[in-house]
DNA sequence: CTGTTAGCGCATTCAC
DNA sequence: GTGAATGCGCTAACAG
């Protein structure tokens, strides 16, 4: 259309200048005209080169909030088949900080073309994101973003935003003038910067309506055998919690442990359709969960690398919140979906 | 890998005969065994054909949710933009049926070689679809489904199950005692069968609980000047009535008919994430929106409608709910996202 | 500075 | 049952 040949308008898509400033000028036009966009398939096709992409996640049981990011890769995987994609995983212990660093080490001896990060310690991360750099190898994070460190996309919900979801639903669920109790099921004892932000944004929200009596907290430990028992002496010697909101996954195990009399009585709002939740949602003993769309995020985070490593930048905003979805149990179906 | 040439191996994916029982057998255990799929854009390509693909949907206006159905029509052809697609798009009248006879034989003549369609009139949509058999042009529905039909596939929400959301939600965010009101702003008196399918699920469930003296139900004709005020009054002559469900997309001209007063008392839900939909969620004047996702069952509808073209089937499978999404004020963003 | 050219890969077809 | 040719958009090496 510019009467010249593709060399030249290669050259100007690329800007590798030599490119006469008029000729610059009207391919730019069309292109700008035709909002034209390569298309990755072709260009991946003829760059004639293979692409190995590390997904680095928490070690992750079936029917988990990290199997569902697993399933995202995969599905990307699938559906980006005719690009040369050599796909790896590595999981480390997420209780384990030792582990992390290990497993990293291991990461980055396998110098994959690009990796998708779900982070979980902080000091480490940047660490591991500054040798990243250094081998000039882009990463994308999903599930936490992680400050100092200069990913190439990053696909995550807004933590706060989360936690304000989660209290204002109980909220408008509740009978008034009864108290949200915020139970922190731990495991070992750590806890991630998700559930830290969720928990501030709703004791904020509470301080902000100056209800901040209406709040409580109950840490639990896991490990405790008998934390069913501290649970329901604590619900028995405050008969006025009336909802609960459990900030991480952990919403079944505290169903769990509910009798049918606090059943009826409580609702409870948590986070990730695990399989667990899900069979608490269908059974009642659940009012609703939060999912982070786990296999977008990890479907997205591909295509970002991909766009990334083809195109030399990403298509879309680099900053790509993950809209939480609110589910009842009347909309609890379709494990996967496209995106 | 079987030692046999590429022409076997086609005529094995495909069926043809003409194979040996020997080779049939290596090459189908290598196939199962590599659990290979043909890819899309590489058999497109060597098809050398070209799709014209006809979305067919009624008229819409710019932030509605036909226009959702739009931006993920768009977003697909974009994705899929290195095979030959031919996008065009229909829109007919949804309140004149005359209009739908007109266009859907204008779309028959435009010998498309595959249809989206978004259907409205029963009897109308069945005639139109025979004579797609006929031509052997495949259609795929989005929104409704209609009965009698033989679509390649469909995408829509169950609209019974979405009506069952609807009630379940208010009901919890419902004081005791009071009366949930189905409001039904009609547009020149015809009413869609989405509409009639969720309010019927509403009544029913109701009646189920024996709870149907909680339930009330007012028509409006937007077309009357002073609904406004019947509105009003209807409320102010019956203050039991707690919750409004809006079972169609205009939640948003029935919060505006309400004074302060009533807005701080009454909580509604309704749906599909129209921009005054939206707007309301952010004033608070609705508590909460039923989106049924207009982009992902286009985008969808597109895959499997060059599936079935490509390939002579649909990958996936062909009935595929769409999961309702339930939208508050804090998970209002992203007005588009893959899927 | 510009134009030419080969070739990437998978799926398909067709003359043998 | 074979195998060579073909389609596509895009890239990059190279010749002028």
């Amino acid at each position: 259309m510019a009467g010249v040949s593709p060399g030249t308008v290669d050259r100007v898509l690329h800007n590798r200048g030599k490119v006469s400033p008029e000729n610059l000028e009207k391919i730019s036009r069309i292109l700008e005209d035709h909002s034209y966009h390569a298309n990755i398939h072709k260009s991946a096709l003829s760059l004639r080169k293979s692409f190995r992409i590390l997904l680095f996640i928490p070690r992750y049981t079936a029917g988990s909030y990290w199997d569902g990011q697993i399933r995202g890769f995969e599905m990307g995987i699938r559906e980006y088949s005719d690009i040369d994609i050599v796909a790896d995983k590595l999981t480390y212990d997420q209780y384990d900080v030792h582990s992390f660093i290990e497993t990293s080490s291991q990461a980055l001896s396998m110098k994959p073309d690009g990796i998708i990060l779900g982070p979980t310690f902080r000091r480490e991360t940047i660490d591991f994101c500054h040798k990243l750099e250094k081998e000039k190898i882009p990463y994308v994070f999903v599930d936490t973003i992680i400050p100092e460190t200069s990913p190439v996309a990053r696909y995550a919900p807004d933590q706060r935003r989360s936690g304000l979801l989660l209290s204002n639903i109980l909220d408008l669920i509740c009978e008034k003038d009864k108290s949200l109790l915020i139970v922190n099921p731990k495991r070992l004892g750590s806890e991630s910067f998700n559930t830290i932000e969720r928990e501030e944004a709703i004791r904020e929200a509470y301080s902000a309506h100056g209800i901040a009596d209406r709040l409580k907290m109950l840490d639990l430990s896991m490990q405790d055998s008998d934390f069913a028992i501290i649970l329901r002496d604590y619900l028995n010697d405050n008969p006025d919690v009336g909802i609960i909101a459990v900030p991480n996954s952990r919403a079944n195990e505290i169903a769990a442990c509910l009798d049918s009399d606090h059943v009826g009585r409580l609702k409870i709002g948590g986070y990730d359709l695990t399989d667990g939740n899900r069979e608490c949602l269908m059974n009642e003993s659940i009012s609703f969960i939060l999912d982070q769309k786990p296999e977008q995020q990890a479907f997205q985070a591909l295509k970002a690398l991909l766009s990334y490593l083809i195109f030399g930048r990403v298509h879309e905003s680099l900053e790509n919140e993950i809209k939480i979805e609110v589910i009842f149990r009347e909309n609890c179906i379709n494990p996967l979906k496209n995106t």
